[in-house]
DNA sequence: AAAACTTTGTGAACGAAAGCACAAAGCCGT
DNA sequence: ACGGCTTTGTGCTTTCGTTCACAAAGTTTT
């Protein structure tokens, strides 16, 4: 047991280990030292069975008869994501949503510190936004700053170009919410917020409802 | 062949049909009239075998030896995702995020279009933005304004009476941008856009790159 | 009109993920 | 010390999704 996690945590597993680490997070807040999986499961909105396979993969942290110590179990999933150390980020396009995300509080809660704003408008390059002043990745570049992350959000003609410039930059995962699809070195990671896709997955579902009679959950 | 879709589009297929679109609109858009499952597979950043499989689901729409029609193959996904019809959509929270979406033109491009904006704080309520009266969920269920998509962008300790409130009000479809796990009645969709968790899904795989040796992709 | 070529549509193989069900493992009360 | 209770961890089954690979169906050329 406690052993330091074999390779090979499935992708889908993954992409579930933030939801049960937020649920952690809120019980650790509100007292509770130890959980059931079939508790942590339900605030993290999973089955039980899958979130203790999920577990499993990252080794027995687990008392049978018990359930998971909270302070515990939170350290494993958060030393698995690699939140033990921070991450820098880049925000490249302050734009509309470029604004909201850099004046986020929710990067810094975990792991995650904004270290620059790039942006190729004279308009808006030199201003100060959220205590950081928004530069040109050429500036970016030239001043060296480390960045492990990068985020799109420029308009979708410009995407391609900046993520390579990202790249050049040495940056190796791009979060991109500009609707294109980005062609990258097979070593870097790309991972797409997309609003659109998301409202025409809905209205499918919606558009279906109406046609079939019987209701059904439509969840993911 | 052209039978208007036999029940059961896999939903992983419906996932993709949104950047099938977009890659057809492009197209469209620079005079392309027929293209291949090879090239709009590229496109959309996929197999093409994957492409025409996801085709299949909806039906024989393409030509042995040629390809596929753009402008019949796209009117075909849209209708499909329900495009045809515009869809009334509702933001919830008029913060950052809430007033970046509001702003944005996304939404109008394509079968989507904001009715209504909605805040509990006084200082916004009353409020003009984007052409909409900011107004609170008690006035827009007074107003009886038909709404299909519900979008929330409150705090996450405030989703969930959001979401109780918009089913309440007849919506069936809501998109949560909150980091909280909602829970709604079986026939209501709900599709999640988590930042923190897209971020520490890239830390995941950027902190293994540093342990194993050998790159390799990581998208999706 | 027939041969050569291109590209679709799909059965079948493969792989990943979800869910089931229960033995094993630990607690607790007596 | 032991029996009963609770909950984990996981082998097995099933479901879902992706990829392969090729026959069928069309176009173009000769
Ligand atoms: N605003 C939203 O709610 C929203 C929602 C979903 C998706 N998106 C997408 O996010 C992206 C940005 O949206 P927005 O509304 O903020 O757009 P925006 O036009 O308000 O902002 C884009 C910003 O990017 C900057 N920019 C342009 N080219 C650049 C470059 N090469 N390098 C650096 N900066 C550059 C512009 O100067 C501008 O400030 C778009 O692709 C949009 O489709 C936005
Ligand atoms: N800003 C971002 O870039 C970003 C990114 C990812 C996720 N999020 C999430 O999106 C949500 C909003 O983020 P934000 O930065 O815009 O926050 P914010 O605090 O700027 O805005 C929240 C808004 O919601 C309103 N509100 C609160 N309770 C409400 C209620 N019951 N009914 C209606 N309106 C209510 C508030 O008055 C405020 O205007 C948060 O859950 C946040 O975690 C934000």
């Amino acid at each position: 047991m406690a052993e330091p996690a074999r390779r090979g945590v499935p992708e889908a597993t993954v992409g579930r280990l933030p939801a049960y680490l937020r649920a952690l997070t809120a019980c650790a807040a509100q007292g509770t030292t130890s959980i059931s999986s079939e508790e942590l499961a339900a605030a993290a909105g999973v089955r039980s069975a899958q979130l203790r396979k999920d577990l499993s993969y990252l080794g027995s942290y687990g008392v049978r008869g018990v359930g998971y110590d909270v302070e515990r179990l939170s350290s494993q999933i958060a030393g698995e994501l690699g939140l033990t150390q921070e991450w820098p980020v880049v925000i490249v396009g302050l734009g509309n949503l470029g604004r909201a995300l850099a004046a986020y509080g929710g990067f810094s809660e975990r792991g995650f510190r904004v270290v620059a704003l790039v942006d190729e408008d004279p308009a808006v390059v030199g201003r100060t936004v959220q205590g950081l002043t928004v530069q040109t990745l050429t500036q970016l570049d030239e001043a060296g700053t480390p960045v492990a992350i990068g985020v799109i959000t420029t308009p979708a003609d410009q995407a391609q170009d900046v993520a390579d410039r990202l790249v050049a930059l040495g940056v190796r995962s791009v979060l991109n919410f500009a609707p294109a699809v980005l062609s990258v070195p097979p070593d870097v990671a790309v991972r797409k917020v997309d609003l659109a896709t998301e409202l025409q997955i809905l209205a499918f579902h919606e558009q279906r409802r109406a046609a079939a009679p019987g209701p059904q959950e439509v969840t993911g």
